[in-house]
DNA sequence: CAGGTATAGTATCGATTCGAAACTAATTCC
DNA sequence: GGAATTAGTTTCGAATCGATACTATACCTG
C-alpha cells in the first residue's frame, strides 16, 4: 500500500473520530476551540494562538470563541502585561463539557492498542505533525517539556526543580511542562529539561 | 502522554495536511471526494457509497459530486443492472488535479519515516478506524484483498488466479483488489486471498 | 517624545458547506 | 399488485470560514 493510501486513511480517522459534532449542543468549531484551550499553557489560550493552531484566521476564532464566551464555556481575562492581549480560561462548564468529547472514542480505541504500538504511532504523528508544519510554514505546537527554550534549575535546598521559559522570561510549574504552547521550538537532542548551570550542549 | 494528546494530535495532523484547500480552484470538499472517486472500485463509485464514506448526508454528497460533474472532473453515466443507480468515474481532468492534491505532503512525509515504523502506523492506523468506525455504527471501508467476501479460484491452465466477489457474484480483476469497497468486511484470519477449493478456514 | 509600524482582537460581508426534510423513480419483498 | 426500501436529487436555513476593514495597544527608531 502506497503513502498517499496511509495519509487518506489518516485523514479518514480524523474525520470519522471528530464525528458529525452537534454533541452536547456544540459544534466541530467550537469543540475543536475547547480541546485547545484545554491543553494550552497560559501563554497560549489566546485567539491568535488558537487561529495559528487550528490554522484558521484571527477573525473566524474570534467569532468562535466569542460565541463560547457568551454561553459560558470560557472567561475572558484581559492580560495587565499587554493591553492588547486577552487570556481565555474554560469554565467549569466546558470542563464537564470535555469529559463528554466525543473525540473519547478515538482516545479509547488508542487505548486499546499495544503499548509499544501505541508508543510507536505517538512517536510517529509528532514527526508526521512536525514536518507537515514545517512545509506549510506553521508552528507545530508542541509542549514545554521538549521545548529548546526550556530552562531548567536546581533548588539549592532539595530535589525540587523548578523551571522557566527562556523565551518569555516566565516561570513555570511542573505541571505546566505538557501543555501546549505557541512558542514551540523542538530542542535538538535533549527530550528532558535542559538545566542552566551544566553549560551549553551541542 | 496521555491517549486524549495523541487523539487530538492525529486530529491536529489531518487538519493542517488537508491545509486550507482551495488549491488549483477546488475545495476541501471537492478534493476529498475526487481522492474517494480514485480510490473506490466500481461497485463504490457512486453518491451513497461517498456519503457513508465521508460520513455525511446523501444531500449533501450529491451537490458536492453535481459540481464537480459541471466542472468536468466526474462522468455520470447510469448502472444497466440497477435502473435507480448512477456511477461516477475521474476523468483525465481529475487525474492530473490529483496530481497536485495538497494531502500530498503528507504522503511525503510519511515517506521519509523509517520502513518499520511506516507499517507500523499503517496497521494501527487501521485498526484504530475500524474500532472507531464501529463504535460508531459505520462501515470501515477496506479494500478487497482483506475482505471476508473475496474468493480466489486458480485458473485450470496456468499460474494467474482469478478472483470475484461472493457477496455480489461479480469478478474482480487483479488490480481492482486494493481499491476501496463499501461492502468491506474484515476477514477474520487470513490477510491474503481466500481460495475456494481448500475448505473453509478457522 | 514623535511618528511609523507591528500586533491583538473585533466586526462585517459574502461564499461555501452541510444537515434536515421533502420528493422522484426504481427495486424488492410479501 | 401494493407496501416498504433504496438511489439519487432538490430546496431551505443555519453554521462556517476567509477576506477585509477597523480599533486599540505596544514597540521601535530616530
Amino acid at each position: 500500500m502506497d503513502n498517499r493510501s496511509i495519509a487518506q486513511s489518516v485523514a479518514q480517522l480524523a474525520r470519522i473520530s471528530v464525528g458529525d459534532g452537534h454533541v452536547c449542543g456544540l459544534t466541530p468549531a467550537q469543540w475543536n476551540t475547547l480541546r485547545f484551550f484545554a491543553r494550552a499553557n497560559r501563554f497560549s489560550r489566546t485567539v491568535s494562538a488558537f487561529a495559528e493552531f487550528h490554522a484558521t484566521t484571527r477573525g473566524t476564532a474570534s467569532q468562535t470563541v466569542k460565541g463560547l464566551v457568551s454561553e459560558g464555556y470560557l472567561t475572558r481575562s484581559r492580560s495587565d502585561l499587554d493591553g492588547r492581549s486577552v487570556r481565555f480560561d474554560l469554565t467549569d462548564k466546558a470542563r464537564s463539557a470535555l469529559s463528554h468529547d466525543p473525540l473519547d472514542v478515538l482516545s479509547e480505541a488508542i487505548g486499546k492498542l499495544p503499548p509499544d504500538a501505541r508508543n510507536q504511532l505517538q512517536t510517529s504523528i509528532k514527526r508526521l505533525t512536525e514536518e507537515v508544519a514545517h512545509s506549510r510554514g506553521k508552528p507545530s505546537f508542541g509542549s514545554c517539556r521538549f521545548c529548546c527554550h526550556l530552562a531548567c534549575a536546581l533548588r539549592k535546598s532539595g530535589g525540587e526543580p523548578s523551571y522557566a521559559c527562556d523565551l518569555l522570561g516566565q516561570p513555570l510549574a511542573a505541571n505546566d511542562l505538557d501543555d501546549l504552547c505557541v512558542n514551540f521550538e523542538t530542542a535538538k537532542s535533549n527530550p528532558t529539561a535542559r538545566s542552566r548551570q551544566d553549560g551549553a550542549i551541542s
